[in-house]
DNA sequence: TAGTGGTCTAGACCACAAA
DNA sequence: TTGTGGTCTAGACCACTAG
């Protein structure tokens, strides 16, 4: 895979998000930005996009006239919605380390629902695969994505399939994902699914329906998971806008 | 209230905005930076920062070398979940003309976990809320808010209870909501919650179960909200990071 | 190759918080 | 009053896309 430098905003948010990490600020109080500017030899513009991203995060917050600071609630979310992006990452940030299981793939018309949400004509086939992600034995996410076979490039391994989806869209189609819309729907799970996430019928379940894009603004891929709250607690943060 | 002139980006980000949503960008196509730049009279770095608020609300998004273009899926969402901050606007984002209910208005002693959550000794007392969201008579979204008496200056009235809750926390504390950790919750709905709701039995239900901070970073309200899933559908964008 | 967005700089002035 | 973060400018150079 290629590699670049990552950019000097990209090295000071690294850097002073370890620094937070290691807990190098006294008081919680990170230094002013003509400070941190003068010591990392940057711009205070530079300097200023790190730590929004930061801020965006919820690692930090500022005041105007008073200073930044370190966000301890704002550090300790493992899970924040927005920021999921695989899953694998998230069970670890949870201090899982998860395994993936492949439930089953399949090649088939795209039902109707499917060919409108992704733009395909009636014919086009699209693959299906289920996924189970599980912590010592136990399952705590199901997902299922559906991507349309003529995006794809040749055939592909379960050791590609059980990869996150995205580095699979780019492995086998070269297709970059780059964004999700994602829907949250509360539903109570079914026999099938109480079975397969061992958990008793008739309890609520948070699931995910989703629509993935790519950087054309394409809607390449179609995916449905399901959570077992009791492990994984999904939160956010909202900002007034 | 007080007012100012909001800042150049601020404006921007509206002009372009309203552009958008009236439609007169031929192809989606937003003119290149330095043309806005131009004819805005403002600086290549303020129309930069406008793009990028516009890209992050996901109305817009930027392709390096080709341009910048409309995003349309990303204008359809009405409740974004991140960017909820009063219950009105996002059912009038809907369509819907939305009245507020007052349900009950107690003073209470704080249960162990409030006091907790909101580093309140136990002693404090704390004011609870609950109001009902309904649109033309239908019960849309049930909100429980908890905020310590200390907090609060004077007496309220229910007309400044019926307000959303961070206008009253200003009006009656001084004190300025600026974020919440929200986390999700499903559940399946109690007969109580049925009959406030007006949805049959062991229907599954999502919750927010969140804490509200002030700009010193300080917890000043737990709330708790359930909302009619048929009614308001909760999206959200989850980019790569 | 021309034109776009992405990164980065140096510096000015303002609004605000705290001593 | 001092120092902080917030806004804004003008301009340089790079990376990338598309004709």
């Amino acid at each position: 895979m290629l590699q670049r430098t990552p950019s000097l905003t990209e090295q000071t948010k690294s850097y002073i998000k370890a620094r937070i990490l290691n807990d190098e600020f006294e008081n919680g109080r990170i230094p002013s930005e003509t400070i941190l500017a003068d010591q990392l030899q940057v711009s205070r513009t530079t300097i200023r996009d790190a730590l929004s991203r930061l801020e965006n995060e919820g690692a930090i917050y500022r005041k105007q006239g008073a200073g930044t600071f370190v966000n301890e609630p704002g550090l300790q979310i493992k899970s924040r919605l927005d920021e999921i992006w695989s899953y694998e990452a998230m069970l670890e940030a949870h201090g899982y380390t998860p395994s993936v299981r492949l439930l089953s793939v399949n090649v088939e018309d795209a039902d109707e629902e499917t060919a409108v949400s992704l733009n395909l004509a009636p014919t086009d086939q699209v693959l299906v695969v289920k996924k189970l992600f599980l912590e010592d034995e136990e399952p705590v996410i199901l997902t299922h994505n559906i991507i349309p076979v003529n995006l794809l490039a040749g055939e592909y391994s379960d050791e590609a399939l059980l990869q996150p989806v995205y580095e699979f869209l780019w492995g086998n189609g070269r297709q970059r994902l780059s964004y999700y819309l994602s829907e949250i729907i509360p539903i109570i799970v079914s026999d099938e699914l109480s079975g397969i996430l061992h958990i008793p019928p008739q309890t609520p379940l948070i699931t995910f329906s989703e629509i993935g894009y790519n950087s054309d603004n394409q809607p390449i891929l179609k995916s449905k998971s399901g959570f077992r709250d009791d492990l994984v607690r999904l939160r956010l943060i909202r900002r007034r806008q």
